[in-house]
DNA sequence: TGCTCGATTACCT
DNA sequence: GGTAATCGAGCAA
């Protein structure tokens, strides 16, 4: 295994700007997280800006609370929360203190600590794919959902709401980034295969094409997009109109 | 103090 | 293609 804490990490200064600047640039790095289980590294395919009080979709548009405080500080913190009572989402707070930016992290390729990856994600520990399951007929698939979707990629690196915080330009902890450069140069595309477009998930500012992914590759997660939420003018009684839902 | 609903996922038909 | 699971933040009262 590659001993990320000599790897070169991002600086903070890569995360003092804003994050629609920085989510482009973090695809193609390398996110890792070090417990004491182990190390499990990603390379990022996918991930998505919010822009604090400026983006009614982000977690930090209506002010500072105690969930969100991480978002308000200096950049280059993860901001780790608790989503749909099961899982958990990890982003990385841009911009200088106060102005409450960061990029989520949707979805990457496990590139290093897979057998520990593959273990709390399914319990097993056959990721080598040497025995039948991991060889098995659902093997590829299992292999590529790792980490394609934020809760499913917090799981597979161990991250939880203990991590909320954690610097990861500070050398020695335990949440680190690191530059393509340091890692498999040849796999990081250039700027045109880069894709942007709506968010994922989200009902308000749903319109704003701050979702960036790398094209054509299998990592990314499934997009869907969710029914605006706006005031039903109430159903009198003719047919209910198309709600928007939609599928990749 | 109570209730709604999510920056989701897994499993069902 | 649909929906149950599961819980806490945030809002209404």
């Amino acid at each position: 295994m590659r001993n990320h804490d000599e790897t070169e990490r991002l600086p903070r200064v890569f995360f003092a700007r804003p994050a629609t600047d920085v989510a482009p640039d973090l695809l193609g790095c390398v996110l890792w997280h070090a417990s004491p289980a182990g190390l499990v590294a990603a390379r990022l395919v996918e991930v998505e800006a919010y822009r604090g009080a400026i983006d009614p979709a982000s977690h930090s548009f209506r002010g500072q609370t105690a969930r969100n405080a991480v978002m308000f500080g200096p950049p280059g913190h993860a901001y780790v929360y608790f989503s749909y009572g099961m899982h958990y989402c990890v982003n990385l707070v841009c911009q200088p203190a106060g102005l409450a930016e960061a990029v989520l992290i949707r979805a990457g390729a496990v590139v290093d600590g897979t057998d520990l990856a593959w273990r709390r994600r399914y319990g097993l520990a056959d990721a080598d794919g040497s025995t039948a399951v991991g060889a098995g007929r659902n093997g590829g698939q299992r292999q590529r959902d790792l980490a394609r979707g934020p809760g499913r990629l917090c799981q597979a690196l161990g991250i939880d709401r203990s991590a909320d915080g954690a610097d990861a330009c500070a050398p020695g902890g335990p949440i680190g980034i690191s530059p393509p450069e340091a890692f498999d140069r040849a796999e990081v595309a250039g700027a045109a295969a880069i894709r942007v477009g709506p968010r994922v998930g989200i009902s308000r500012a749903a319109d704003r094409p701050w979702r960036f992914w790398l094209a054509d590759d299998g990592h990314v997660s499934a997009y869907k997009s969710l029914r605006p939420r706006d005031p039903q003018p109430k159903p009198v009684s003719g047919r209910r109109t198309e709600d928007g839902t939609m599928h990749e």
